[in-house]
DNA sequence: ATACATTGTGGGTAGTTGTGGGTAATTATC
DNA sequence: GATAATTACCCACAACTACCCACAATGTAT
């Protein structure tokens, strides 16, 4: 398949073994263009899961860091914030990758991975916290919604 | 993997031995492109850290810092306190680099050393200052953070 | 329905990496 | 010029990681 390449969507229930592997799905890994060499950039997301994206599109939020001139204290603080908990992993020839301990302690996963296209990028949840954060956010952010609404046709 | 060569990210708790070394982690030497001869340039953060440069990198920013002069107040407190302390250090076998006295005392380095990829360099912290320093920033600038962060993360 | 390929999961092994320390060469001090 | 201090280079080892193989479950084709 060559539609829309590194496009993610859809939801699979995967599990992170022993090691701290998981399984990128297939779906997914069918999807990433040539370029990418089979790696990912995995970091902190902006709420509690991990954030996968491919390193062809992480390398253009790198490049714009490049640019970010480092006296600026908010520079240095923003560029070490966002790159700080990054790295670029290539998954194995069973199409895992391994997440590093700081990342599965900030996203609390254990053995149940919720794994989830978002177009862009994808996220790794614990199952339980994407209920609870869903949950949340539904209250509370009923009328930014509407605001989207009249930015993006769905 | 030859992507993305000179390119530092994630975080490392190492640590500095009694004979003042670090190691620099693996993931960032093998990152080196080959004309760097193994070699980097030390010297003072703005933040009171190390900074790490590929002595490549670092050539072009003092190439940078010639044409810039002395015309204003802050190049020169820039150029007089960045340069000042910058040595070319070569890491052993072991992938270590001996970090200078001077530079040992100015980021109050002990025995843990976080390394921190901050893509066109790297810093190394005093774990407890750098909490201290994130703490700080994270007060007063949030909004601009915000705001760069609109800007650049996908 | 059966054979075959693909996918997700578990685990073993060899090589790499981080860390400590020892010895020789170099530099500094008196 | 002799001695002390520092630095550069080497070896050793434990812990970890990358790589490989195996297998069961699922999906696909004939």
């Amino acid at each position: 398949m060559t539609l829309n390449q590194n496009t993610f969507t859809g939801e699979f229930s995967y599990s992170l073994d022993t090691k701290g592997r998981v399984n990128i799905p297939a779906k997914f890994r069918n999807g990433l263009s040539a370029d990418n060499e089979q790696s990912f950039v995995i970091t902190r997301g902006m709420d509690p899961c991990v954030w996968v994206y491919p390193v062809t599109i992480w390398q253009s939020i790198e490049d714009e860091l490049r640019r970010l001139s480092s006296l600026s204290r908010i520079n240095r603080s923003f560029v070490r914030s966002t790159v700080r908990y990054a790295s670029t992993v290539q998954h194995d020839k069973q199409g895992r990758i391994a997440i590093t301990p700081n990342l599965i302690e900030y996203a609390e996963l254990s053995k149940d991975a919720l794994i989830i296209g978002m177009v862009n990028k994808i996220e790794i949840w614990n199952p339980t916290l994407l209920d609870a954060t869903d949950k949340a956010s539904l209250e509370i952010e009923s009328s930014e919604f509407d605001e989207l609404a009249n930015q993006i046709i769905l």
